[in-house]
DNA sequence: AATGAATGAGCGTTCATTCAT
DNA sequence: TATGAATGAACGCTCATTCAT
């Protein structure tokens, strides 16, 4: 009887295995983001990202079977470390509300980068049209909120859970709302750090005045 | 003030029998905004909006002789149509606060909409890649500003024009912000109206507190 | 109250509508038998039909918008065609074996033609990839057995409706299985008459013994 | 008598470790028949085949160094197979008229297994296009044609060896034809046996028939 | 023996645009 | 005003093949 030996490849080349294949897909992942960043979605092509990449249209095609596997790969990775980003801030041993002040600085700094400025709006249209890439953004953003949460909690720990969650979101979208206007080349550029004064003391408030307007009457 | 007023479209040849009090041209534009909601801009495409329109590609490049004079005129359009609405807003005569609330409401109850939810993403990332895009959009949002503005110094007389400036466009933009998170069919959308009151409290106090930081150190 | 006029166009572009594209279109289709009878379908790609056909493949796509309408279209064709001759055979006067002889005949020698040859293989290969080819097929040959059985039935008016139908489809069945065998360039061509008297003789046996079993064991 | 024992494979280098009783280029072969039958041959890659033979791609062409090669290899396969199938029919000691109505109910009765209805044809086109695989097949259906006038020489001995090589190809002929008809999952497929029995009596009226005409005027 | 890396060609399709009718 | 005809470029993707590991 024929024993053939238990053999069930996933039938594909599996890239990144050598050595040269790893720094390739990386490669490629970095060319994908500065596509992006530079020519945006609606020009964002494989055969643009094979050539920032320096290699053949057929080689790309060889890490990234797919134009959705490219996206995907890249908005993990870009995402995942912005992700890292924002947990590196808080681990310093300041008081609350200096910890706080921290936090929306470096969050508010960022939009200043061309690759903030450029990517964040790009991810937010894409998730308009593709429930993938919505997922991904919404547990990038709720990631995003716990961390900004818990700076909250720690300055006002009277709030409740509810009301810190509330407030994360709107101090995170308030932030979030600045990259069209102090972001990298855009007109309020200049005055960021007026900006940012006045956000950080508006949230201050926010966060401190006890009577956080739960469904009032509008 | 602004001098933004009375702007030339930008297609220069938009003939149409204006008898009917329905022109092609404006036929076309609709179609034009519905694809890029429903497609976005990535797979906004001439042959779509043909089809959307109900006429041949040949007949809406009679009217629009170039993928960029459509555009153009779509954003124009579209913008026109937002500011003029925005325009409506203000004209009661209630008191400052109240109106102030009123403003406020009316901009974040908007984001909910489809049209809206979609379309400013789409904007947003269009300017980065394009400055005539990018000049578009800083005209309406000077002018939303200014509305605004209006309303600030109403409410708080005692600020100066740079401190109303400043806290309109963190307002302005804070507002913008919550597109992603509170519009249609975005995670927080049930619970715009706690938000909207969080942040109208939140708005209110800086506008009130007379304190408003200008340059603080961070 | 806008009172648009009813207007809904295709809203793609019908070809065939000028005199120079109904002459294209045909043009096209003669070069798509061409190439799938030259190159087989596993080589039949519409770059080389609209090199066979003299025209850019962009304009090629503007008469058939995908291939699988351009197969379809000209499988249409050659298959009407075929039929149109089949018709033509039996409109003589003669008496039924006489017609019966012709028909067979006629169909026997269609077989030593190269396009006959070489098309029909393809076509039985595709009807078993492809349901809506296996569709036309059957349509095809359903007719054709039609034409076949009222001849059959004129020679022996004894047979019921089911042993026509059987005789004919076993009477069709075989001459297409000759296809391979005295077709263009195939190794009996040069035997075609007397394999031809051969079938010849016992499908008139057939037809005429009146004892056709119907469900006998084996 | 025909020569044509001893074919040698195509494929001139085909290592395995012939130990385990089943060689990996066996598992190859398999798959590639399955990927012919499943897909037909246009849509026939080495990368399908790999994949169903759960190997890399690289290692397929480590065993079959081209398409070519594997290709001729497979039809090889499957025709020695399906030859191998015929010489064990006629084994049996029955009289005459038996073997032969047994040998064409077996031929008729293979024609409703899918792995029958879905290669011949793509066989029988392939040949149109390339001469190598008309030698295959024309081999193939010598040797068929062989058994079967050997049986048809019994039946009647009094034919002469013309007289039953012209037979021999009626029959064989008419048998193949219908595939398209009576084949896995075709429209007459459950008539089969009738088909069958009618057929039959035909045939062997034919053989029968002393005045086989050679060379009748049509 | 096995498999990833890389290439170049070709595929069907979509597209903006120009031109003739 | 309306629409078909035609082009050329680019798109994502599949493919057979070669080469290094």
């Amino acid at each position: 009887m024929s024993t053939s030996t238990a053999r069930k490849p996933a039938a594909k080349a599996v890239p990144g295995t050598y050595a040269k294949g790893r720094t390739r897909a990386e490669d490629i992942l970095d060319a994908a983001v500065t596509v992006l960043i530079e020519h945006g979605y609606h020009n964002f092509s494989l055969r643009r990202v094979a050539e920032e990449a320096e290699l053949r249209l057929g080689n790309l095609q060889h890490y990234f079977p797919s134009k959705d596997a490219l996206v995907q790969a890249m908005l993990d990775r870009v995402i995942e470390a912005y992700l890292a980003r924002l947990g590196r801030i808080q681990s310093s041993g300041l008081d609350p509300e200096a910890q706080f002040r921290k936090i929306i600085e470096t969050l508010f700094l960022d939009l200043n980068t061309r690759r903030t400025t450029v990517f964040f709006p790009e991810l937010w249209s894409l998730a308009n049209h593709d429930a993938h890439v919505a997922g991904y953004m919404e547990r990038m953003y709720g990631r995003y909120r716990e961390l900004l949460g818990a700076s909250i909690a720690r300055v006002n720990p009277a709030l409740d859970e509810r009301q810190v969650r509330q407030i994360a979101l709107f101090i995170s979208a308030s932030i979030e709302g600045h990259t069209m206007f102090v972001g990298h080349r855009k007109p309020w550029r200049a005055q960021t750090k007026e900006i940012l004064a006045l956000a950080t003391a508006s949230f201050l408030w926010l966060i401190r005045s006890g009577e956080v307007p739960v469904m009032q009457d509008t």
